[in-house]
DNA sequence: GGGAGAATTTGCACACCGTGCAACAAGCCT
DNA sequence: AGGCTTGTTGCACGGTGTGCAAATTCTCCC
């Protein structure tokens, strides 16, 4: 299981404390989804599973299926500090793009399908899940301002931005329903749509008869 | 009001009830929201005000957030309605360009802003709505498979209608803050910054310095 | 090392949620 | 009318989410 923080930063017992007591709940979380199924176990199997009280699981978060979206924020927030490394010369496109493709790189992929199976069968998981995608476009809208500055309004900030979410969403989609229950080497295949819809996006949609996902999309 | 559906069809007893009751509870519940806010009534509430059973608001809704998303819903499948309608040979975008602005032209406006404002203050009524946003979307996929036939990929069509609503959207949202507690006049408002997102999207979203709506700029 | 003080966990209580179930009422059909 | 179908209601019950205060754990400084 590859950490997305490998900061080997000098933090007190409470701080690592509170990161580990997080990452039991959400691991706990994902163990009984996957046994059960999604929107099949109670708030105190979860607790009870990573080894605390209810009322701590409450601590941290609103729902159990909260404690599912974990790994889809970390997904956005990499990617958008990815994209925040990026030179700001480089092509607005040619930034987003590769953030995403390159965070999809580094990311344990196979998950990611899961969850989206998941959430087509659990309404409130699915609920969270658009609610996670939601919040990290506020932090993108931010980010891209930072990056634009003062001459981009903000309707083309977040039209853009949701533009940008919502293809990166039907890639993802379009990998998870057509690479049922895949290893980790379908990397490749997500990293084609991504940039495949992305392709479509910056040509404005013209043709219809794009490919799904070929191994070139090229400009 | 307006009705979206003034068919004079001839309903029996059993479905003109049905209609009536559900048109209830979402009126009470939209009541209640303005009155004393999203999220701070409960079911019950709504039940007693729209005079039905606190056992009935369940048969018709699933939380209570959900019966604040029947508008949202009306006017997605409004929408979607009077895209079946346009022509077949017509451009793709100038298509639904049209629908949206036809569909904002005879729609209670000023309600929609409101509902934006709420879903900002409320994180569960948020999520109703975008999973509202979300089921609309399967929809409108559906209806654009058939119009455009076997040529479109899945992940064009997905990706495609993702990025329209997102910009619809983004719009809305645009409008609905810039637009505080307007009457009903400020529908040009809204139809010109749809029409400015929609087209940024035809357009690859090139300019960065792209004007916010029409002849008053926002930000 | 130890104790004051801050942060975190936990149990408890309580109002509210969402649903299965069975009784009841209201529309429908001949 | 009288049976049939469909919708409503009350009830019960397990689960949810949160305020509160006591108990526990960590931090810091002497």
């Amino acid at each position: 299981m590859l950490s997305t923080t490998d900061n080997a930063e000098p933090l007190g017992r409470r701080e690592q404390n509170k990161i580990d007591t997080r990452r039991a709940i959400a691991d706990a979380a994902l163990d009984l989804a996957r046994s059960v199924g999604p929107g099949a176990f109670t708030v105190d199997q979860i607790a009870a599973r990573a080894g605390v009280s209810r009322r701590t699981f409450f601590n941290y978060f609103h729902s159990a299926e909260d404690s599912l979206t974990v790994r889809t924020d970390t997904f956005l927030e990499l990617a958008l500090e990815v994209f925040g490394q990026r030179p700001q010369d480089e092509p607005l496109f040619e930034a987003i793009i590769r953030s995403f493709s390159e965070t999809t790189r580094m990311e344990g992929l196979s998950l990611h399908g899961e969850l989206f199976r998941m959430g087509d069968a659990n309404p409130d998981l699915l609920r969270a899940q658009l609610h996670s995608w939601e919040r990290a476009e506020a932090r993108i809208v931010g980010a891209l301002r930072r990056r634009l500055g003062a001459p981009a309004s903000n309707l083309y900030l977040t039209a853009l931005v949701g533009c940008v979410l919502s293809c990166t969403k039907a890639a993802m989609r379009d990998w998870a329903v057509s690479t049922p229950e895949s290893g980790d080497d379908s990397g490749e295949q997500l990293e084609a749509r991504i940039l495949a819809s992305l392709n479509m996006l910056r040509d404005g949609f013209v043709d219809p008869t794009a490919t799904s996902a070929g191994p070139a999309a090229g400009s």
